[in-house]
DNA sequence: CCAGGGACTCAG
DNA sequence: CATCGCTGAGTCCCTGG
């Protein structure tokens, strides 16, 4: 459970960027090569040979500076652009120390950890967190011992001629795979306290200690001659500051990617059940993790999940089958979604995650330091020029990752960032790559078709956040803007009105020597260059600074017109490839013509207005000019900062064979939404389902490995009621939503999640109204954080006979949840789910599914290929945005796309879920109801009990008390949704047998929800329409005669003195919704059904109830 | 007319 | 072996009250 728990950068000691596990094959070496102070200046303008000579530790060494010289000969001719490289290092280093101080003071809580010891630093320098380690140039293998040695040295000097104790003296250490803390933390403490340390395990007993937290098979049999310990084993001994023993933290097995966690694959491994138990104790519990009081998610969930296995190997020999199947592909390492530790495997290589983790991050980061600045913002003097810079890494990735490469020039060779070789994506390039035509975003193929000679390197996304922390920490100490608006890990915008306008050189000198100054600042911090762009606004600095790249400045302060005539408009920010595509249209030039901002400029604001909409018509209308007044002071922004929705996307690896493997991994996404709700302690009230389904002319599997290739895309959306986070609520959600959306399970290639209408958890607690299921911990303690109550032990629950729905609604919502399934389990709530044995085992028990679909009983039918009469599809088919990578032309174009979509979706049923939450008090009868469940049921259970009840107060109202059969009417039917065709039964091995135990499963459990689900019934009616179809009157009859015995015997068993019925008055109520429910149905579909087909066929049967 | 929500677009 | 195609915001437009 290390996920999100790294990356203390910046902060009092708490986590700022929340960066998922980065896997440590690609994980930088940060301190294979010292150097001990930064001594030159990469921006020296006499650097023309771009060479320049280091003493490093003795050791002549030649460097590669920064210079943008060796990037191209692009000549830029303002006035106002500054010549790259420009000497600046004595603002440097005054600049430096003068902050010190104030930073130590103000910014305490900015101080990263490992720059606490402040008299150390007076003595050495300024450590600007890790911004000095990233200087240290890297060095390759061989050079490592020495490099360790100067870091030693260099780390002693530091801390004033003191060292550590050499505990690990003797020790030579490996680390494989990822580990807590990361490698290079343990390269570092390694060094520090006397061991060595080796990256690589080329001659066999080369180490003495492999360090591994988890092991895969194939490891286990290659290291079977080590000592292979645990993380711990490190960070315990330095703690005792003693060398402890290895043995005590073997690693002897643990979950692990590719490896199935399911009880049935654990009889292969001759491992103490106890011994594993221990050990995954062991690592929920983490008391070294100072979040993991924040969390004890992983408790719940490890518990679930251990739930799980159980009731997975107890459930009968279809499991068995699927437990083999698994087992099968595991052994050659399943790496899709059906693997257990799929999703937090994906994140932690997924760049694009990490870029949205980070951006988000920074966001509350930048929000939260305004909220918590106690002064005033003073009221700032209104100076003549605005001045707007927009700072940005030159090809963040790439430069950065090749800092791991001593042996490669980031100016000479070309270099991209990727994981694979051909179908991979290129997450960033440099220059010397781009100048041959690849760029970020394109596949590796035709990068490597482009640039055969391309340098392919790993991501290594810890020091990128490192990198991106210094240069945060930099502005923000340098006290110098008005305002820091980040904008992503590598850009930032920044106002600095105020400095450059109070600057007795005039503005234009002042901005220049800002910016060089920048560049310098950060290079010194980072070892990877910055380009500035500087205006009036932040177009015109965003602009700027494309002109700046790489590597240079520029500020755009005249002839503005001048300089954005020839700007293709592409480059405007927020206009893409659709706007342009209908601006092209547009001015009627070829669709290869690329239009610039002037052709933008020559259409009137009525015109774009009509083409692109009221704002976006007015935004390009100025944007042509030169005009745009957006803000980047987050004071200012306010509201507009706060966070509208949370999402879990996963459009990747989503390969499923049945609906119990895609239900284990909704809960798996749900758990993950849950993670992230409760890091950013809020709830929500909606969640939409989004599927990717192959588009059908798409090939089963797309030519990217596991990718999603060509799909058609689903959405649908349902209300909770009331704010939750509790990933069992969400998951059963999810799960009815999927069912609603009707895609066969292998057709999915991509699940998408997202909670909308946000609530932080303090505002509901403060105006919290009676039994909210969230209002947990609203104990004194001002915690800030969500405290799950601790696990209270199910046997109570089972004792007692009458449940104290107060104390249940106090436990944490999983729980509650847990325990309702419990109590399910155990016929407590629902007495007769558990005597009436579950019809047709296909469909895993997972939990928090309350309740049983029929489409669930009996997937078996859809996976055989069936057809489908109605199948709802998203009205609009939206052609995903990667499909430019494979076919540019297949995005259609056309303008009256969407114009169609209204008269297409009157058609099709409404893709959104309503749940009507009526005021309780205008129905008596809900005065049955404890609100407290109604809240804690899916909103899908909760729909259909208000619904019931709508409809009953409707028919009261209209006929008064007496009326007790109430008429469906047409807004009941117009609710039905369109249904997956039901398979032939009589075709399939399908007994009368096995289907009327199905239904009596489903009666039973649907009573106890207050009726059968909509779409259950719907089958049903669909399935017995089809049989009269057939003539198959006798099946019909039969199933309908099953119906009504069923219900009659559940009835008495209902009304008898001392059923579990009756054991609790809300039960009850909701038993006689469901009873009602079915007479409902029986009295307005299936009698009239088969009457209607009877008198068609003249022929007679009984059809009374 | 307005609020709410789905679809689409964009960015790094 | 592949490979890690996320995620939040803004806008447009329709719908329902
Ligand atoms: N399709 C993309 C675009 C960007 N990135 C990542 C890699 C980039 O290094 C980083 C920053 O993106 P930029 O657009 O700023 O591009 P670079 O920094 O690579 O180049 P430059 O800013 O010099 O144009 O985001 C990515 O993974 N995939």
């Amino acid at each position: 459970m290390s996920q999100g728990k790294k990356g203390n950068f910046i902060g009092d000691g708490t986590s700022f960027l929340n960066t998922p596990t980065s896997p440590t094959k690609m994980v930088a070496t940060r301190f294979s090569s010292i150097r001990s102070s930064i001594s030159h200046d990469p921006f020296d303008d006499d650097l023309d040979s771009a060479l320049m000579k280091i003493d490093v530790g003795g050791e002549v060494k030649e460097l590669v500076s920064a210079s943008s010289r060796s990037y191209s000969n692009r000549s830029i001719s303002s006035d106002d652009m500054i010549p790259c490289g420009q000497v600046v290092s004595k603002i440097d280093n005054g600049n430096e120390t003068d902050n010190d101080e104030n930073d130590e003071e103000e910014e305490d809580q900015d101080v990263p950890p490992e720059s606490s010891s402040s008299e150390d630093e007076v003595s050495i320098g300024k450590l600007h967190g890790f911004g000095d380690y990233a200087t240290y140039f890297q060095n390759k293998t061989a050079k490592q011992q020495k490099a360790d040695k100067d870091y030693l040295e260099w780390e002693t000097k530091r801390r004033g001629g003191s060292t550590e104790r050499p505990i690990f003296s003797g020790c030579v250490i490996h680390v494989n795979g990822h580990t807590v803390p990361s490698i290079n933390e343990i390269h570092r403490l390694v060094i520090l306290y006397g061991g060595k340390f080796i990256h690589y395990l080329h001659n066999k007993g080369a180490a003495t200690h492999i360090i591994c937290d988890k092991l895969t098979p194939r490891k286990m049999i290659q290291f079977k001659n080590y000592k292979v310990v645990k993380a711990q084993w490190l960070v315990d001994s330095i703690s005792k500051g003693e060398l402890l023993d290895w043995s005590d933290y073997r690693v002897i097995e643990d979950v692990v990617y590719g490896q199935q966690r399911l009880g049935f694959s654990k009889l292969e491994d001759k491992i103490e059940e106890e011994e594993v138990e221990k050990q995954v104790q062991s690592e929920i519990i983490m008391p070294n993790d100072p979040e993991s009081d924040d969390e004890m998610i992983p408790l719940t969930q490890s518990q679930n999940e251990q739930n799980e296995e159980v009731t997975l190997s107890q459930s009968g020999e279809a499991h068995i089958e699927e437990l083999n199947t698994n087992f099968e592909l595991t052994a050659n390492r399943q790496l899709d979604a059906r693997n257990p530790d799929f999703l937090e495997h994906f994140f932690a290589y997924s760049r694009l995650h990490h870029l949205s983790t980070w951006k988000a991050e920074l966001r509350a980061r930048f929000l939260k330091k305004i909220l918590n600045e106690t002064t005033p913002s003073q009221e700032k003097k209104k100076y003549d020029v605005r001045v707007v810079f927009h700072v940005d890494f030159d090809c963040f990735f790439a430069a950065a990752s090749a800092l791991n490469r001593p042996d490669l020039d980031i100016n000479k060779d070309p270099i991209a960032v990727s994981h694979g070789q051909r179908t991979s994506d290129v997450a960033s390039c440099n220059y010397i790559a781009r100048s041959k035509g690849v760029k970020n975003g394109m596949w590796m193929a035709q990068a490597r078709k482009l640039c055969p000679e391309l340098i392919i390197l790993d991501y290594d996304f810890e020091a990128y956040e490192r990198h991106s922390n210094a240069m945060y920490d930099y502005l923000i100490q340098s006290e110098i803007f008005d305002a820091i608006f980040p904008v992503s890990v590598d850009e930032v915008l920044l106002d600095a009105t105020s400095y450059c306008n109070a600057n007795a050189d005039g503005v234009t000198s002042t901005v220049n020597a800002l910016a060089t100054k920048l560049r310098s600042d950060i290079f010194s911090k980072t070892s990877c260059t910055v380009s500035v762009g500087a205006s009036k606004n932040v177009l015109l600095a965003k602009l700027s600074l494309r002109r700046a790249k790489p590597n240079g400045q520029y500020y755009l302060h005249e002839n503005f017109e001048e300089f954005l005539e020839n700007i293709p408009a592409r480059n405007l920010p927020g206009i893409g490839g659709s706007i342009v595509r209908k601006l092209t249209a547009a001015i009627g030039a070829d669709v290869n013509h690329v239009p610039l901002i002037s052709d933008l400029g020559k259409l009137s604001l009525m015109k774009l207005k009509s083409i692109f909409g009221e704002k976006t018509g007015i935004k390009l209308f100025n944007y042509a000019r030169g005009i745009d007044d957006t803000s980047i002071d987050i004071r200012r922004k306010g509201d507009a900062l706060k966070r509208k929705s949370v999402s879990v996307d996963v459009n990747y690896g989503i390969r499923f064979d049945t609906v119990s493997q895609l239900d284990i991994f909704l809960i798996d996404i749900s758990k993950e939404l849950y993670r992230r709700l409760i890091r950013l302690t809020m709830c929500g009230t909606s969640i939409t389902l989004r599927l990717a389904r192959r588009a059908p002319e798409a090939p089963i599997e797309p030519e990217k490995f596991l990718g999603m290739g060509h799909c058609v895309f689903a959405n649908k959306s349902a209300k909770f009621g009331v704010p939750t986070n509790d990933w069992g609520i969400i998951g059963s959600e999810l799960k009815a939503l999927y069912r609603m959306l009707n895609i066969p399970v292998h057709e999915l290639r991509g699940i998408s999640i997202t909670m909308t209408n946000l609530e932080d958890v303090e505002n509901i607690k403060k105006n919290r109204q009676m039994k909210l299921p969230f209002a947990l911990n609203t104990g004194e303690n001002d915690s800030n954080k969500l405290k799950p109550s601790p696990v209270s032990s199910p046997r109570k629950f089972e004792e007692e006979n009458d449940i104290d729905w107060e104390v249940f609604n106090c436990l944490p919502l999983s729980i509650q949840l847990e325990q309702r399934e419990e109590l399910l389990r155990r016929g407590i709530i629902p007495p007769e789910v558990d005597s009436h044995p579950q019809p047709i085992m296909e469909s895993t028990p997972t939990r928090g599914t309350s309740k049983v679909y029929m489409q669930q009983l009996i997937p078996k039918m859809e996976e055989e290929g069936v057809s489908y009469t109605k199948v709802i599809e998203s009205p609009t088919r939206r052609s995903p945005t990667k499909r430019k990578l494979q076919s540019p032309s297949y995005k259609q174009t056309s303008p009256s796309k969407r114009r169609q979509s209204p008269i297409k979706s009157r058609l099709q049923s409404p893709s959104r879920m309503e749940i009507p939450r009526p005021n309780y008090s205008t129905y008596d009868e809900t005065g049955s109801y404890d609100e407290s469940v109604f809240n804690a049921l899916p909103s899908s259970v909760q729909k259909e009990v208000l619904f019931t009840l709508e409809e009953k107060a409707k028919n009261k109202m209209a006929y008064g008390h007496h009326k007790s059969a109430p008429v469906l009417d047409s807004k009941w039917l117009s609710r039905k949704h369109p249904l997956v065709k039901l398979p032939l039964f009589q075709n399939k091995p399908t007994t009368i047998g096995s289907m009327k135990s199905l239904i009596s499963g489903w009666i039973s459990s649907s009573l106890l929800q207050g009726g059968p689900h909509l779409d259950d019934v719907n089958m049903m009616l669909d399935y017995i329409e089809k049989l009269l179809q057939q003539d198959n009157l006798l099946r019909s009859m039969s199933i309908f005669q099953h119906i009504k015995t069923r219900l009659f015997c559940e009835s008495i068993s209902f009304e008898s003195v001392g059923s579990p019925y009756t054991e609790n008055q809300d039960t009850k109520a909701l038993v006689e919704v469901g009873f009602k429910e079915w007479r409902q149905i029986i009295v307005s579909s299936i009698v009239p059904m088969i009457q209607r087909y009877c008198i068609e066929h003249d022929i007679e049967v009984d059809t009374s109830t």
